[in-house]
DNA sequence: GTGAAAGCGCTAACAT
DNA sequence: ATGTTAGCGCTTTCAC
């Protein structure tokens, strides 16, 4: 009807009162009285009045804004945290406003935009590579980690990594084998350290040997993993199963050994990390670890909402329990 | 340094200016005076001012917000839009509030809410399931269909179902299938029907039969996918060939079928629909149509952008080339 | 319980 | 080329 949208004048001269009855009958309905209150939302519904909220945040000093801060938009992996934190924001009027901190040249700078922009009531960072300094800005609204992170002493929700990677090689050892390779994410990434530690530590820990040649660094993707596919295709002395960071790596790899001709799991076993979708749908089905991306997004904007409210900079961490996943794709090395 | 963030008052003092130099200065430069912009700068410098978005876009009547409504954030399919919006939206300094149609109860009354709301200068709708009759709202903003939609007045970018499906009938038919199935997206979806109608156009045009049992039903889904594989392999007239709607679906039937010992493509050929990542780290790798996701993105944010800019409520409309693409898994029928 | 009034920080006429 | 001024639409003391 009206050629543009109404404001709280306007509500407020239909409806006989002040602004500031119309303001607090939407904010807090209780205090105004029940006549009052009925003629406000009368005049609201007649003229179709929704707050600007431009303006509510210009005066409330708050920007209703989330901003969520990830490497890289195309991966899929990040859409489930994504659910999980619009899950949480969107019903305590919370937006997302969503940044890649690799589609631009300085990533750091990005962070420190974002931080002092003044854009956000808070701050949720899935990306680990950036290094803790960038976070040490005055009056910069809270920040929750999503993801591992080179400081420990900020809240966060993280999963249990090292002991991801520690069930990978108990299973393929349970299985038999004693050679066991490791295919990375890319190197300075905390994620990837952490794996690989754990990896490390529970082959030391069953006195299992570990070479050198095969700790084969990734990128998280399919291309690396199938990268690695062909590297342990050329190699004189094949590990019998490897325990890839990640399950794009393996569908990289297992797509590229089966199409040498290589069988899984009868030529060789392998472990990923995630369980992804696609995992249960190959062929053979990917023994992995389960990761619950949907909850480290929900996690992860509740304990932001609560730093917003209270109006803290810190807050705790959350450890996320990880679950191993058995299917085909590991089995006893070949005789 | 300071407590609380420097307004442009702030800068003003220090710089010996009026406010309205110092706003000048910061988004015409041209029009100060080389001098009097030194020294502003300088004062920017000093203080670390930055604008507060939220009364600039007050005072301009706008938000600096795009808002894209898609059907489902989890979906990996569309992280790969987000990019491409993204690297458009990003530079124009516009933020993008991603929302999910799904998680509530009422996907259309929360488009007329976003729509109505104010929050947003413009609004990318990425589902196709949407009623057009929920965008007749007065003094709305510019809209962008990316996706296929009931009414087809509105600017949009889509891409060439119809001739996907008649590229994938086309190649089976030259490798000498007669006997090929169809497995569909969910009914109502505008994307399955058009894919459905290029399907049955291409087989008539070719002469070739089209069996009602063989067209089956999914959802774009892996799980759907599995589910057809499972529906075919009960067939006691099985099609020799089958196109799918998605990749995603067609990884579910592959992965289903190979299980139960099928050979692909010996004993079945296969065609999926978007090229997502994986379809080439499979094995057999998987023929498919190549729909461009980031372009579609990069498109449908450059022509919301110029809505806006201009302040019009219409504009072009684009449609985007598929591409064949030739892998493994569609190969002469058996004998 | 309700109203008057003072801004939040910024930009864009309009003056000069 | 620069300053003055009037708001954008809302929330929130502070009175009554």
């Amino acid at each position: 009807m009206d050629r543009k949208t109404a404001t709280i004048q306007d509500v407020a001269r239909i409806a006989g009162v002040s602004t500031a009855t119309v303001s607090r009958t939407l904010s807090k309905p209780s205090v105004v009285a029940k006549s009052t209150r009925e003629a406000v939302l009368d005049a609201v519904a007649e003229t179709g009045y929704r707050v600007n909220a431009t303006a509510s945040n210009l005066r409330r000093q708050r920007t209703g804004t989330v901003i969520v801060l990830l490497p890289n938009l195309a991966n899929p992996f990040f859409s489930q945290i994504l659910a999980g934190l619009a899950s949480v924001l969107t019903p305590a009027q919370l937006g997302m406003l969503i940044a890649d901190t690799q589609s631009g040249p300085d990533p750091e700078e990005r962070l420190r935009h974002y931080l002092t922009s003044g854009q956000a009531d808070g701050l949720i960072l899935l990306d680990g590579t950036l290094s803790p300094e960038a976070l040490a800005i005055p009056g910069r609204p809270p920040v929750v980690l999503a993801c591992e992170w080179m400081g420990h002493d900020l809240p966060s929700v993280r999963v249990e990594n090292a002991r991801g990677a520690a069930l990978a090689v108990g299973h393929l050892a349970r299985l038999g084998h004693r050679r066991i390779g490791h295919v990375t994410g890319p190197r300075g990434n905390v994620l990837t350290e952490t794996r690989l530690e754990g990896f490390c530590a529970a082959l030391q820990e069953l006195g299992l040997p570990l070479d050198d040649h095969w700790v084969l660094e990734g990128d998280f993707s399919m291309d690396s993993g199938a990268a690695a596919g062909r590297a342990w295709l050329g190699m004189t002395d094949r590990p019998t199963a490897l325990f890839l960071s990640s399950d794009e790596m393996a569908i990289g790899f297992l797509g590229e050994v089966q199409r040498a001709g290589i069988r899984v799991p009868e030529d060789v076993s392998i472990v990923g990390f995630d369980n992804i979708e696609i995992a249960q749908h190959l062929s053979p089905g990917l023994t992995t670890i389960r990761q619950p991306r949907t909850q480290i997004g929900v996690r992860a904007a509740e304990l932001l909402l609560a730093m917003i409210e209270t109006g803290s900079l810190t807050g705790p961490s959350e450890l996320i329990e990880v679950e191993f996943i058995v299917r085909g794709s590991a089995g006893v090395p070949p005789a």
